[in-house]
DNA sequence: GCAGGGGTGACAGCTTGATGACAGTTTCTC
DNA sequence: GAGAAACTGTCATCAAGCTGTCACCCCTGC
């Protein structure tokens, strides 16, 4: 998942990147609207998650503004106290979710996961793929019901294959997802590295990783 | 498609045509105003994509001179900062299109392709050749729902002769929608070889490659 | 039957992807 | 906090697939 974390307070933010770099997302900070805008033109997130008081403006102006464009991508805005006023525009310029700090981190992975999870049409969080399960909320697979331990990389690659699965999906798309503007210097060896160890370790599961020279790549269910 | 790539900076035009080939296009670089001027004398474009700032002259110069003289090649601006005047003055000299910089190379690629589409007066991006489904944007082509992979080449050359199905393509025409200048060492009996290629691999789909003696290949569609 | 364009198999060079080994880093455990 | 274990990403090397040339054959239309 890519995602975008608009916020200029330094701990917080600080706090925010953390738990959701550890639960899996590749995670892009702006500390101002300015360097949001930036981010947004550049760069298609899954999730962007928006302080509305930043010291340049307001989230809810770049919120507007791209919902003027027409783009779509969910956006959960922050708010630093329940203010009405705050949710109820919000919320009429189509932001997705809010949140009121101080709010506790679960809840905001949660709902994070949530929009992530909207946006591609998933019922529920866990998916059947054949004889295995994987749950993109838990981050864990399992191979009739016994456990089957991925990386963090592994399973933020296997998550996009499974969003997309039956399509093919390129390399760099894969790459965007799995790693933030920070780490912009890892090559795109570095994708098919974790392709190499995912096939590796789902070996005769019945999935598959296909190779399509030049396009990307493909995840395939047997049966 | 044959495309024309007008941009100053290095890197910046390095990593559009990157793009813009692995996307497909046969694409040549002008680095200057004059550049432009003798590739747009010495060949047909299905696209441009004009940066406005150059070192001898401004981008919207040449489309100015280009619509004066009555060619319809569309045209997508490019401007380095969103300036307004950059943008009504373009579009009233007759550009197609305008991005601006920064952008997501995806959404480059989308514009394109939808000035190439829009050209042709197709609707929908997908084309049903029969039992088969050609869909030159993902680049993909599909017999009764099963993938037929086609190599790059193959399918730029596809994408030609599906564009004008029915119609008899010239040799040189197809020589010139597959390779850009830079490719220009490379033999006229190349195409005659993709044509073989594309044939074997289309096999007995119902789709057929004619030659026209001395005139050049149509594609045909039976029943 | 002959001239010239077109078709095609074989091949060599090149590009792209796969993978083992390794070193730096983080995380875990005691 | 020290040491061990696991995770990461780079590099080098190897394998597979793509590309375009050449040579040679086959048609087609006179």
């Amino acid at each position: 998942m890519r995602l975008l974390l608009v916020e200029d307070t330094y701990d917080m933010a600080e706090a925010i990147m953390i738990r959701l770099e550890r639960a899996g997302a590749a995670c892009d900070l702006a500390r101002t609207l300015e360097q949001a805008r930036e981010c947004v033109a550049v760069q298609r997130y899954d999730v962007i998650v928006l302080d509305i008081n930043l010291p340049d403006g307001l989230g809810t102006d770049l919120l507007r503004e791209m919902r003027a464009r027409g783009e779509r991508t969910p956006i959960l805005m922050l708010t630093a106290e329940f203010s009405v006023d705050d949710r109820v525009s919000s919320l009429n310029w189509g932001a997705d979710d809010y949140l009121v700090k101080p709010f506790d981190h679960r809840e905001l992975e949660a709902r994070v996961r949530a929009l992530y999870r909207r946006e591609a049409g998933e019922k529920s969080e866990e998916v059947a793929l054949g004889r295995l399960r994987f749950n993109p909320g838990a981050r864990t697979l399992r191979l009739d019901d016994e456990p089957l331990p991925l990386t963090r990389r592994e399973i933020s690659l296997l998550e996009v294959l499974v969003r997309n699965r039956g399509k093919v999906v390129s390399k760099e798309r894969l790459f965007e997802s799995i790693f933030s503007f920070e780490e912009t210097d890892v090559g795109m060896n570095a994708v098919e590295l974790y392709i190499a160890r995912l096939r590796k370790k789902l070996g005769e599961t019945g999935v598959r990783i296909a190779t399509q020279r030049g396009l990307g790549y493909r995840l395939d269910i047997d049966g």
